[in-house]
DNA sequence: CCCTTTCTACGAAGCCCTTCGTATTTCTCC
DNA sequence: GGAGAAATACGAAGGGCTTCGTAGAAAGGG
């Protein structure tokens, strides 16, 4: 005990497109990160400045000057977010059955055999992989 | 043109807590719901009844009174939200490649042989449904 | 050196979410 | 029918998110 901290696992929508894009261009600055929004979804640059602040305050990212300028990064590897929002969904949706997931999954897009072929070979992999 | 009414798509977290009870409880008035929840996320009676409402508002359930009670329902199914938010994270996430999502899934999570073998065979179910 | 451009810092407005308390209605049953 | 129990209706407080504007600092070219 304790930094009374309150721990902020999961990303807003605006968080998380904007983490998209730093996912994307690596190093970023403000002016970066707004050019990378989808037109639709543009913000004005003090907007934009005041999300990556809120991300830093909140970990998601850290930030170093350059000149007089802020350049930005992920702490958070794009993998390991995609992980703890699957676990999470897992939990909360799918009685911690991963396999309910899965079965959610191939029963309801119209995915086609490619991609279901692509599935199966992950799962193949893994099988022989733990055999060993 | 137009209902001007902004669609919210998902569920907040207390709320989804309220679908999962309504789920599980069929129909339900706001004391079972209350009854149901687990101790650590109890909440005040009116409190319950806020939330339903809310529900409601937003279309998630439906009431009918019965007496001078309301009885709650779901009106999405626990499969069809399953289905919304699993196409959304692998929208938001996974680039819209669902096989993608199934990799990091198989990859973090140790799953045993057993829950692999269980997915492997819906896939292979749906391989040779498709191919029907 | 100063003007312009570009950046950061900060705070405010509007909205929604969460939680609850108070006020009111409705039912029941003695 | 009236008292008490239980339900609904409503609104308010506190907090967070989203968006932006204004003010001030920093940089650099003429």
């Amino acid at each position: 005990m304790s930094d009374n901290k309150k721990k902020t696992q999961f990303l807003t929508e605006v968080e998380l497109e904007f983490m998209t894009r730093l996912w994307e261009l690596g190093q970023a600055t403000v002016r970066d990160v707004q050019d990378a929004l989808a037109p639709a979804k543009k913000l004005a640059y003090t907007s934009a400045a005041t999300i990556l602040r809120i991300l830093e305050q909140k970990g998601f990212v850290t930030s170093t000057k350059q000149g007089k300028t802020f350049i930005y990064q992920a702490t958070l590897s794009k993998d390991t977010y995609q992980s703890r929002s699957l676990k999470n969904l897992s939990e909360k949706l799918f009685d911690n059955t991963p396999a309910a997931l899965v079965a959610r999954l191939v029963d309801d897009y119209d995915l086609t055999e490619e991609t279901l072929g692509e599935i199966r070979a992950l799962i193949d992999k893994r099988l022989r992989d733990d055999k060993r």
